[in-house]
DNA sequence: TTGAGTGCAAAGGATTTGCAGGTTC
DNA sequence: GAACCTGCAAATCCTTTGCACTCAA
């Protein structure tokens, strides 16, 4: 997990580690309170969190995506195939699951035919977000 | 104009009428921001847009898109077809495309399979979020 | 008339910024 | 030691709410 940090190129900090084991162990997207809460209000300020999470982002270590709500969640980006994992994100229990194999695939297949055909059409720096939501019953 | 407000059930009044026909005249998705400009600080309050923008999407005449910062779009949902139609934003200029016919229905398929693969692993309730961004070169 | 709609001001919630002090490299 | 990080407080930004007034039906 330093090795992560120090990769792009920011200090190995305590809360730094945290976040990110934090992220690493809930397998899925987290907002930003979610994440102060899981490493504990005594390892950092949620400001830190805040700032944490942007210079991740920055470095491509993480990534963000969007709550039906308009929250902001975090996950974790290992390869550079996790920029194409897609979540079910419940609406009850706050909790996001993993689209299963063969839709995630399908998806992911989908987007990048999109994107190149956009590419094609002269759009450059290309992107997208696709989020799917739905109540626990 | 003021049938599609009737239609939901709500009072035409000028701050309505003139967000609809903004949101006609331009085509896609605008920002509670833009939608203020456009029809001018005069004609209501940055609330009014708000409230009448909340009221429409309630009804159904409006449905919201989102940025790839994080804000929220609206746009007018003239047809049922409306509610799946898929747009290409573009970063810089803030101009919105259609996505090509072909893109659309692929992606409205394979998004109303998956909900549907949702809805047997017993989710209610459920939607989706499709955006996708570019720069114009 | 009468309930829906609006303006204005103020409250709320989320995110950012300034600055002084602490920590990593 | 210097640049980078962090905490705390305060500033911002976006959105919602309360209340009295106005207007469409």
């Amino acid at each position: 997990m330093p090795g992560l940090i120090r990769k792009a190129g920011l200090r190995v900090t305590k809360p730094r580690l945290a976040l990110l084991d934090a992220l690493a162990a809930a397998g899925g997207p987290l907002s930003i309170e979610q994440l102060h809460g899981a490493v504990g209000a005594e390892t950092c300020d949620l400001v830190t969190v805040y700032r944490c999470m942007g210079a991740f982002e920055r470095s491509g270590v993480v990534a963000r995506s969007y709550f039906h709500d308009g929250t902001t969640l975090f996950r974790l980006v290992r390869e550079e195939t996790d920029r194409f994992s897609y979540h079910v994100l419940s609406k009850t229990t706050n909790q996001v699951e993993a689209l299963d194999e063969h839709s995630s695939a399908k998806i992911k297949q989908l987007v990048q035919q999109v994107e190149k055909s956009l590419r094609d059409q002269g759009f450059t720096d290309v992107g997208h977000i696709v989020e799917f939501f739905g109540t626990r019953t």
